[in-house]
DNA sequence: CAGAACGTTAAATTTTTTCTTAACAAACTA
DNA sequence: TAGTTTGTTAAGAAAAAATTTAACGTTCTG
């Protein structure tokens, strides 16, 4: 009878872990990332440690998807290699510190979000002042390429700050302004 | 002449304007917005504001697209509908200041993650605090739950966390912090 | 009230993405 | 060195998502 109510706890703890490994995955997929990726994350999640078989094994899916996922993962860094003497099979752990997954993944997007448009507005930049400062071109034409200018310039001002909330978080000093403990 | 002088500044004009269209689009694909609302908004970003009809002229796509992709981004709150007396087509504008596209976009995904992940948290650990507080258990079951219990208890720092800063975003008392305009 | 204009919903098609099976390469073991 | 084991790339299949065509409902107009 201790084994019968092991046997309904072991039950009743599986499907604790499966209600917020589902909960991290659809966070994960609601990000873009893919749905594999969210369940072997949300798997790891409750795990020391993994390797790829057995990380196959726990959710029934191919070992190609399991290594190609784990790179994601280890690309936005919620994903650790682990070095681990006697076998030759690569382990992994799971960052567990949400912080450090917030961190990795919005500022990675941000940072190329930022580049991106910056590069684009400063080229779109300089044909539009050209145009503006072309006398020989019609005076429509001149203003209008003057207000797409000063509409692009305007944007630096956000990209800017989004540079700059990048910088506080990677370097922690968001928290000063935002503590990470709430009392309570 | 003049008028060469002119075709020649609107091809370089419009070619300035769709670069800054394509990294906006691309901003918004990377975010998980699908391609033809990332086109229309960043078509819409360089003019007063828009129909339908027009929308489907300048992009050569089909209206029902049009339709569903204007909603979208009405409910992340990049486009908003004007009211306007005389035509009976509705007119759209789109919302110029990134920095409130931002707080929209990300507010509502980081509120959907806590809300998802809390309801989550909060089923489980009732269950695991059945597991360990029941004595007629295995002391390794109970160890378990124990130890699965304090991991997403100690996760909740981190929901807290992101609940203070989608507010104080919200309220813009962020930007007390991170001023928007930075000096130079 | 009939007909047209406009927008939306539904079904179907196309495209894109994700995953798997199969082939390959590298590193270890006997 | 031959044969395993492990991980990765490549090509193909399956699944999911985005877009279009078609049908519908509603509101305005004559």
């Amino acid at each position: 009878m201790e084994n019968q109510h092991d046997e309904r706890a072991r039950e009743k703890l599986e499907e604790a872990k499966d209600q917020v490994i589902l909960a991290i995955s659809e966070t994960m997929d609601l990000y873009g990332v893919t749905p594999a990726a969210g369940k072997i994350y949300g798997t790891m999640y409750f795990k020391d440690q993994m390797n790829l078989d057995e990380m196959r094994e726990e959710l029934g899916m191919s070992k190609p998807s399991m290594s190609t996922n784990v790179r994601t993962l280890q690309q936005i860094e919620m994903v650790k290699k682990k070095f681990q003497r006697g076998t030759r099979k690569h382990t992994y752990t799971a960052e567990k510190d949400f912080f450090h997954s917030f961190m990795s993944y919005f500022c990675q997007m941000w940072e190329r979000e930022v580049k991106m448009n910056m590069e684009a507005i400063h080229e779109a930049e300089k044909m539009l002042r050209e145009i503006f400062e072309d006398e020989s071109i019609s005076t429509e034409l001149r203003d209008e390429a003057k207000s797409h200018y000063e509409l692009i310039n305007q944007s630096k001002v956000y990209y800017r700050w989004v540079e700059k909330l990048v910088d506080s978080i990677r370097t922690e000093e968001i928290y000063k302004f935002l503590p990470k403990d709430t009392e309570k």
